[in-house]
DNA sequence: CTACAACTTCAAGTATACTTGAAGTCAAGG
DNA sequence: CCTTGACTTCAAGTATACTTGAAGTTGTAG
């Protein structure tokens, strides 16, 4: 009968989440998430909450960083529904970082499905089995890295 | 003319490579690779450690850890040539998980792309677009979570 | 033979993403 | 009212994968 009944508490998030307490502080820390709090101090959630964990746990699943979350998120009404020009346009550009991450695997896929095969094939070719030292040096795997800066997107 | 000729410094491996010697120091440490060392006690390295180094790279980039990754190596003869059979099935162990990761991310995408789409449709189905708080709760965005312990896999 | 870049070790630092623990407060059922 | 589980903050810890810095040594070109 509260005014506050369509609340959640963070445990309330969590299991339905299924994301700790512990994170869920930490995200509202970061400024992923917000909450109210009761007169006690206590943490309540309105319900867009749960999507917006969702959006953050299917984004880090691509292998985006919080901090990038946390700048997309921003441009989202934070209490407020977004519509859905908002969510379409952060849709699009994870969908499309998504997209070239799982090009990559795939041609990474690639390379290690054909090595599989290759006890009798494409010895000069083959990425693992390069006739050993004496060709390694011409190959070196470095069409194997993808963008160097991946690996380390923020150094100074 | 010396005889350690077809050996490698750090540097020549970091530069061919693209690996920092600090890393490449950091995976010998790590028994990841290994090498000689000159009288001066400087490192050597045998040119088969760039295939190495290669293959470390991919699996990472797979998403496999430095642990895994250095006990599937333990597995391979360390300072000579492996056999195809090795490297086979290392591959496939390997190839199995990207292509389930793959599967993953797939998954997210079809999501990702459906929800662009969303303005005029499945105001039910998207997974981002759920007619707000009112809904939310009955999706909990959870079928967009893997295994849960995919993100902590060594927890104690 | 000397200069100097490249190497050595070891300890500590960095970044990300949280978790854990201590010490205390709040909310709700009986 | 009282108990008890759920909550609060804050500091510190954990894991991964390295990088950085200090202080000293080696290898080689000139």
């Amino acid at each position: 009968m509260t005014e506050l009944s369509h609340f959640l508490t963070i445990g309330e998030v969590a299991a339905r989440s299924g994301v700790a307490t512990s994170a869920l502080r930490f995200y509202e820390e970061q400024g992923l998430i917000s909450s109210e709090r009761t007169s006690g101090n206590q943490r309540r959630y309105r319900r867009a909450v749960l999507r917006r964990v969702a959006v953050i746990r299917a984004a880090q699943e691509i292998g985006v960083s919080l901090r990038e979350i946390r700048s997309a998120l921003e441009k989202l009404p934070d209490g407020r529904a977004p519509n859905k020009a908002d969510w379409a346009s952060l849709s699009r550009g994870w969908r499309d970082q998504l997209e070239e991450r799982i090009e990559v695997l795939e041609k990474l896929k690639e390379n290690l499905t054909g090595c599989i095969g290759c006890g009798c094939l494409s010895l000069r070719t083959c990425w693992l089995f390069n006739r050993d030292d004496e060709v390694a040096s011409r190959v070196d795997g470095s069409f194997l890295m993808g963008r160097p800066e991946a690996r380390h997107p923020s150094s100074k």
